[in-house]
Formats: structure tokens, C-alpha cells, sequence
DNA sequence: AATCCTTTGTAACATTTGTTACATTATGTG
DNA sequence: CACATAATGTAACAAATGTTACAAAGGATT
């Protein structure tokens, strides 16, 4: 399947068909692995990410190489914002991780401005930053408004809709990770989550219950 | 003075002849006093602020009313992010309330979209979006990276900016609103911020030294 | 089976943050 | 001045989160 069937495919109900033949002109196809870097710290963000299949997940890091999680890009997402973050030279930065195995296309971000002119990719880029904005509050509200029990359980529950599968496999040090805690706090709230019946505990797995 | 000279005035650095000449066409002009809402909660946005002096203050807002500060918006700059989450209808929304005086325009926000053929709008509103999403970015990094003391710290030097005054008069209640904390934890971080000699505390009023 | 390594469980303790309670000080008002 | 009120200081304690240390269990390898 060559890339400009891919691209009608999975974006014709997003896009008008003449921005169609030009992503197909443009558009670099990719496949990256579960846990490959789509962008490392530091790096220079030259094009836009549009996913076609699987997610990414987006973190903040600080100078210690410490991460948080802020959110994932999924199927027909994008982030428009992570090229610029990445462009400023600031002391911490954002890191690009494939979530699961993930197939998307790579538009190089001039293109972003020059096709402002079609309606459908002003409501795409809008829609984008706004989507974005909306994940970045509840990063947010998760922090200045949950307890630890209360935010485990909705990066939980946000990693079972990236992943479509209410079977994680995921051990208890890779959450401490990705939330900036640590891994026996994990497993202490893991063990009262599981005895509120919300979630059930196997040797690298969790299943997500009441979703 | 005039809306077109008070435009004039303030943005012919910004945008080029034509844009200021719609602007001012367009544009309505508006006061608002110190601690004044410029947008409650769950209210509809239906202009883009572009402020000319003074500052607004963003905050989230959960459940409960509690609040968090998230950034503000000073001069030359805009939000043009606030619009849409409060019309998405989610449960917590934003809220923008005046740092001190300001005097800001009002811009309906369908001119967003409209004046996009404007390389110097597209530059300034790519621009604001990019600003926000960074400064959100240095919100998570308080919260998920940083302890009180640094925190309460990084606070107050951003209140010096926005105020454009080393000496802030605010109470240590305030304090603990806006940062989602308690009162004596604010009162007991900021005697050990004094003893420190990064601050001096009086009456109503908090110098910030080593600025 | 013996060994090694990763993952998980858990106790004990330290630190940070939050809460309750009350005293003291400054300021404004009748 | 007497009084009320808001702002601040501080002790004592509670709760949440983080750390250290070690044990046990499950897989993989030899």
C-alpha cells in the first residue's frame, strides 16, 4: 500500500480532497516500535506527527531526567504544539515516546502555515491546539487537585483509551516513572485500588475494571 | 484618545497597515479594575483580549471552586487558548481575573480565523499559542517537580513581572488561594523564604530581593 | 535443580504538606 | 479610646507521600 492510498484511507474524512493530493506529495510515512523514541530532549522538531494507528505519549522532563506524563496523540490526532516547545532552547523539554507499536505520517511544519488557507486543515490545526490545551488542564488539575490514589487511577484509565485494551501491560516502576513518583508509592496505592475493586493486579499487567 | 490611536499606539510594532486599520474598525476598548472578572466560570467566550497595559491572571478552577494559578496575560499579548475550553461545557473550567488595572481591546473571535491572511496575525496568534503552551509547561514543572519553597518562590518572581513592581502587596491568604494550599503553609514557607534573604515580609506586602 | 534477575509486597521510618488552635499585631471604625 | 476585624506568627499534631531495607515470588538461563 503506497502512501497516498494510506493517506485517503485515514484522513479523507478529516481533510478536502486537493489538501489530500498534496499531503500525499508531502507526507513521509513511518512506523515506529512500542517504546521507540519519536523525539528525544533537545531535539529540533522539523515536521508535524499525524497518527494513523497506535499512540504516542508526550512528557515533560526536567534538568534531572526526571519525566511526567502530560498526554498521548492518538489515531487522526496530531500535536502541533510539541514543534515549537522543542525550538526554544528552555532548560527542560518535551520527549516523544511511542506508546504502542504506531504508524503515522510526517508533514514538514512549514506546511502548517502555507495551507491555512484550506478550511479543513484551519479546523485540524485549531482543533489540535485546543485538544492539546484541554489534556495540559487536566495534567493540572491532576496535580494541584488529586491525591496520589485519584491520580493513578486516571493514568490508568487514560492508558487503557490510548491503548484500547483494559489489559495494561505495565509494571509498577514504569507508572512510578511516568508519574514522578515512586515505585513502592505505586504499589502501596495499587494494592488499596485493588481492594476497592477498580482495578485487578497481575505480574506485569493491570486490568482495569469499572471502565 | 480614540480607539484607532489607542491601536495605533500600542500595536503598529505588532501588525502591519491594513490589519490595524480593521482593527481599529472592529476593535471595542475596555477598562477593567484590579481583583475585576474579565470571564467566569462556565461563560461563553465570545472575543479574543489583547491587552495594552496591565494584567489578567488565568486560573483553573475545579469542583469544588478551588482555584490554581496558571499564568497571566500582560501586554502586547493575547490568550487566544481561553475561548475554547469554556465552551466545551467540561466539568472545571477557567477563569481570568485582573492582576491590576488594565486596559485591554476586545476582538470577536471569528476574526481569529478571518484575518489569518495576515502574515503578522498568523505571527502573533501562533505566537500567543505557543507562549501559553510553554507557560503551562513551567505550571506542570511547580507542580510535578517542585516543592513548596520553590514553588511559593517561582510565584512570587512572576507576580514581579506582572506587576512590574519588586514590591507586592498581597496577603499570605491569597497566596494560598492561588496555589491551591493552606494559609499556614504559605505564612511558614515565606518566613523561611525571609530568613533565606530571598524576600522581606511587611504588613500586606512581600519585597522580593535577589531579583 | 541451582542460579540470576526482575517484579512485587511490605514494614519501618523520614519528610513534606496540611490542619487545628490560639496568640499577637496592625489597622480601621464607632 | 474601646472594639472589631484582618493579617500574621507559631506550636502541636495529622495525613500524605517519599525512602530505605529486605523478603518473597515468578521467569529465564544454565
Amino acid at each position: 500500500m503506497d502512501t497516498k492510498e494510506i493517506i485517503t484511507d485515514n484522513f479523507s474524512f478529516l481533510f478536502e480532497k486537493s489538501l489530500l493530493d498534496e499531503l500525499s506529495e508531502i507526507a513521509k510515512f513511518k512506523k515506529v516500535e512500542k517504546d521507540e523514541y519519536l523525539m528525544d530532549i533537545g531535539q529540533e522538531m522539523v515536521f508535524i506527527p499525524l497518527i494513523i494507528s497506535g499512540s504516542i505519549k508526550i512528557f515533560r522532563t526536567d534538568d534531572d531526567g526526571d519525566d511526567y506524563i502530560l498526554y498521548f496523540i492518538e489515531g487522526g490526532d496530531t500535536c502541533a504544539m510539541t514543534l515549537n516547545c522543542c525550538m526554544k532552547g528552555a532548560k527542560s523539554e518535551i520527549k516523544a515516546v511511542a506508546e504502542s507499536d504506531t504508524e503515522l505520517i510526517l508533514i514538514p511544519i512549514n506546511k502548517l502555515e502555507d495551507w491555512l488557507h484550506y478550511k479543513s486543515w484551519r479546523a485540524f490545526v485549531f482543533g489540535s491546539y485546543n485538544n492539546k490545551f484541554t489534556e495540559m488542564l487536566e495534567a493540572i488539575d491532576s496535580l494541584a487537585f488529586m491525591n496520589m490514589n485519584e491520580r493513578i487511577l486516571k493514568y490508568l484509565k487514560d492508558k487503557v483509551v490510548a491503548n484500547k485494551d483494559i489489559a495494561l501491560s505495565i509494571t509498577h516502576n514504569i507508572i512510578s516513572m511516568e508519574l514522578n513518583t515512586s515505585r513502592v508509592v505505586v504499589s502501596r496505592v495499587l494494592k488499596k485500588l485493588e481492594m476497592d475493586g477498580d482495578i485487578k493486579l497481575l505480574r506485569k499487567q493491570i486490568i482495569v475494571l469499572n471502565f
